[in-house]
DNA sequence: CTGTGTGCAAAGCATTTGCACTATG
DNA sequence: CATAGTGCAAATGCTTTGCACACAG
């Protein structure tokens, strides 16, 4: 429940109630590190909050993501997920996607060189392509220590 | 059918047969600079190949994928989308996508600055992760052109 | 010929929608 | 109280599977 009070507010200024389901998922999302997916999140709430429903998961996610609460991760594994996006550069990170097992790792290095690769970026497109940048995504795609040690060349 | 021998050798190393669905498919892929759906690709082919069946184009995509000859598009639109690899680093390039319309537009600039920090992060990553890095995606999100002329600030 | 690839129809699942009900502000 | 939010069940829509047949090598 820590920053429950800012959340509320946040909600309000985007004339969005503040209700129940909302606090139970935004809760669960601040303290977990992983990729929820909508199923995941839902399955973690039903003891908690033993009423909630799917639906309701899924449009809270969904109006989150449209505030700009919550990132979507992309995982290829035909299921939504989300985070909590980084609040300032502190925790800012991206993602290390394995292609044999799914995982997803975080990692939060070089933030320097990618800030100042991106502003530039953003400073091209958005001359270029008339393009309002509002966020940005980079993933790294290979073979993580665990699947490098297990599968030599199968499937 | 520029290169179709060059896919036939590529799919047969890899124990494949070269079949008409699959010359098709990817003969639509090499003409067009789209990211295509499932769907849209069965659509289009359709008319050029009338036998063909949405599962093969399944089948087909996820298999090029396997193999490395296509890339998966992220469309948060619920739909696979894929395109052709980029051969070399001539064509190399990465995508903004549009939180309005969902448009997605290539970028191709600022190459050598990607590569540089890509290169440092892979270095990085390697060695920090024991990840094996086989590919990256970098992508920008925001408001296009023309949803920027329409929408205000609505939806 | 042998086994990979194909098409079709039937599942499988994640996500969305319609609606009556509840609870926030 | 007015209306945004919720839960359920049904409906969608993309993707996968099972199976008999076709075709590449």
């Amino acid at each position: 429940m820590p920053g429950r009070r800012k959340w509320q507010c946040r909600f309000r200024e985007n004339v969005s109630r503040w209700t129940v389901p909302r606090e139970v998922i935004l809760d669960l999302l601040s303290r977990t590190s992983k990729h929820m997916s909508t199923k995941d999140i839902y399955a973690s709430l039903t003891s908690l909050y033993p009423g909630i429903g799917l639906t309701t998961v899924y449009r809270t996610l969904e109006l989150m993501h449209r505030l700009g609460f919550v990132q979507k991760v992309t995982a290829h594994d035909g299921q939504r997920r989300y985070e909590l996006k980084d609040e300032g550069k502190r925790n800012h990170h991206h993602h290390l996607i394995c292609n044999g097992c799914g995982d997803i790792i975080d990692y939060r290095d070089f933030v320097q060189e990618e800030l100042e690769f991106i502003k530039k970026a953003g400073e091209v497109l958005t001359a270029k392509h008339s393009f309002l940048i509002q966020d940005h995504n980079i993933e790294f795609l290979g073979i993580c220590e665990k699947c490098r040690a297990t599968t030599r060349n199968s499937e």
